[in-house]
RNA sequence: GGUCCCAUCGUCUAGUGGCCUAGGACAUCGGCCUCUCACGCCGAAAACACGGGUUCGACUCCCGUUGGGAUCACCA
């Protein structure tokens, strides 16, 4: 049975890198049909907030990724970690250390400036004696000979000298256990299988495997990814623009894009570039994540949102617009009409937002002109034209776009003037500028009363100011 | 600096020794379509970091150089 977990500490929003891990051990998990787990990794007392909790919980579900049985809290722990470490003191394979933090910290700065790796030199290891009133911190024995091999699932075979290594400090000063024991105590304890994590844990790796066999537990696989980076090729921080995957969401984007813009960074299937979830569950492999860093390409993701409001219904894009639009003080009470009107926008908006600006004329009661287009097609020669096609429109009994349609051939070709010169006045009449869906569409949706008065607005825009 | 990892168009990538005159996608640039803007369609430009090997034959394997990244906490 495979499980995989996901681990994130809660001291932020859900960022992108993260998701994206996520995303990749949730795909693993599903596609063996094995269990994804939760782990939230609140040690940190100061800097985990329950907020964050709730706001990776959000984003995750937003995204669509499940997970399984009940989310851990790694602060309601502390009982197993101490059974565990009981069976390490009980094995002699830790030991107290008395050595003055500010001390190591010099001796550190130290061998740095000697451009030596700076490593803890094991003072307190052979200790012997124990003195009650001293403050101290445990440490693992770590063997100083020999090597650890990681077989990592995506990198192959990485091979470290035990030598490398020093006693990494288990237990705080505080008596509070440290990252790279809880990790691995909780990893044994949820008997999670395969360890899907980013790049940057691979330097861990080798103390982990060592803690695993100090514990005498069955090793998991480990498989790191590599990193997403920005730009400039550093890793992604809010200096390349939005890392939250929620301030996506309120960008704008769909679920689907941001799913398959992270599925696409690292893996691939042939030359696809689209992918349902259930065809990235069915076809997801880890043989097929590359081993090099990826860029985060906004432009791709993007194109991606396109294609997927391409692909939504008119009717769930209404539902998913209506939030856009009330923070542009639109009221949207008839979701029926934002259907009919959406068709227009599908290939006109990349992103949600986009298209709520665009719907936006729809809503107006009074139209303010673009001064570029109202100078270009709001001119005087034109009035006689838009006041003859108010009267049509107001005898007018079919106002569908057919209609409408027949209405501006028999103009055109009376007036002997082209379509083009007569839609465009009206888009701007109309919308306020020169660039909309279908004219036929526009003025069959707005409806024959919202079009005259418009049009009769413009008459007397241009009359004052043409 | 030590250790570890990585290296195909600007970007994401296909490529697992001959199928490569290196394929696809985004972005870019042209054209077509057209009531505008888009969409769509067609086309163009664009890459195997470098140097040595191995081999009949290297983008593919090995070594080195260069470049990039990660990590070296009583943070996770």
């Amino acid at each position: 049975m495979v499980r995989t977990r996901f681990a994130p500490s809660p001291t932020g929003h859900l960022h992108i890198g993260s998701a994206r891990t996520a995303l990749f051990n949730w795909l693993f998990s599903r596609h063996h049909g094995g269990d994804f787990i939760l782990r939230i990794e609140d040690t940190d007392r100061v800097r985990s907030t329950e907020e964050s909790t709730l706001a990776i919980f959000e984003a995750l579900k937003w995204l669509g990724l499940d997970w399984d049985e009940e989310p851990f809290y790694q602060s309601q722990r502390t009982d197993i970690y101490k059974e565990y470490l009981e069976n390490l003191l009980n094995q002699g394979k830790v030991y107290r250390c008395y050595c003055d933090p500010d001390e190591l910290e010099e001796k550190k700065k130290l061998a740095f400036a000697r451009k030596e790796k700076p490593k803890y030199d094991g003072k307190c290891r052979e200790l012997t004696e124990t003195y009650p009133d001293k403050p101290f911190v445990i440490r693992f024995k770590s063997p100083q000979s020999g090597k650890t091999e990681v077989d990592d699932l995506i990198k192959g075979k990485i091979i470290f000298e035990n030598s490398e290594l020093d006693d990494l400090i288990l237990y705080r000063r505080d008596g509070t256990p440290t990252y790279n024991f809880v990790v691995v105590v909780d990893d044994v304890n949820m008997k999670i299988t395969h360890i899907i994590r980013g790049d940057d844990h691979v330097n861990n790796t080798p103390r982990q495997i060592l803690l695993y066999q100090a514990l005498n537990a069955p090793l998991p696989e480990f498989a790191h990814m590599p990193l997403t980076l920005g730009k400039d090729k550093a890793r992604l921080s809010k200096r390349h623009g939005a890392t939250s995957v929620m301030a996506y969401k309120e960008m704008g984007y769909l679920p689907q894009a941001m799913i398959n813009f992270l599925v696409r960074l690292g893996w691939s299937y042939g030359d696809q570039e689209i992918f349902s979830m259930d065809e990235l569950v069915e076809k997801f492999s880890l043989e097929n994540v590359g081993i090099s860093a990826g860029i985060f390409n906004p432009d791709k993701l993007l194109w991606l949102n396109s294609h997927y409001i391409k692909e939504e219904t008119d009717e769930s894009l209404a539902g998913l617009l209506i939030p856009f639009l009330e923070k542009k003080g639109v009221k949207v009470d008839d979701v029926k009409f934002l259907a009919k009107i959406i068709k227009g926008f599908k290939e006109r908006s990349k992103t949600l937002d986009e298209m709520a600006d665009k719907t936006l004329f729809y809503f107006k009661d009074e139209i303010e002109y673009q001064p570029k287009a109202a100078k270009k097609f709001l001119t005087l020669e034109i009035v006689d034209v838009l006041t003859e096609v108010i009267n049509r429109f107001e005898k007018a009994e079919d106002f569908s776009e057919e209609g409408i349609e027949t209405i501006f051939d028999k103009i055109t070709s009376e007036h002997n003037i082209t379509l083009g010169q007569l839609a465009q006045p009206h888009r701007v009449a109309l919308t306020g500028g020169t660039a909309s869906p279908g004219i036929y569409e526009v003025i069959a949706n707005l409806g024959k009363e919202r079009v005259i008065k418009r049009l009769k607005d413009a008459i007397i825009f241009i009359e004052n100011y043409g």
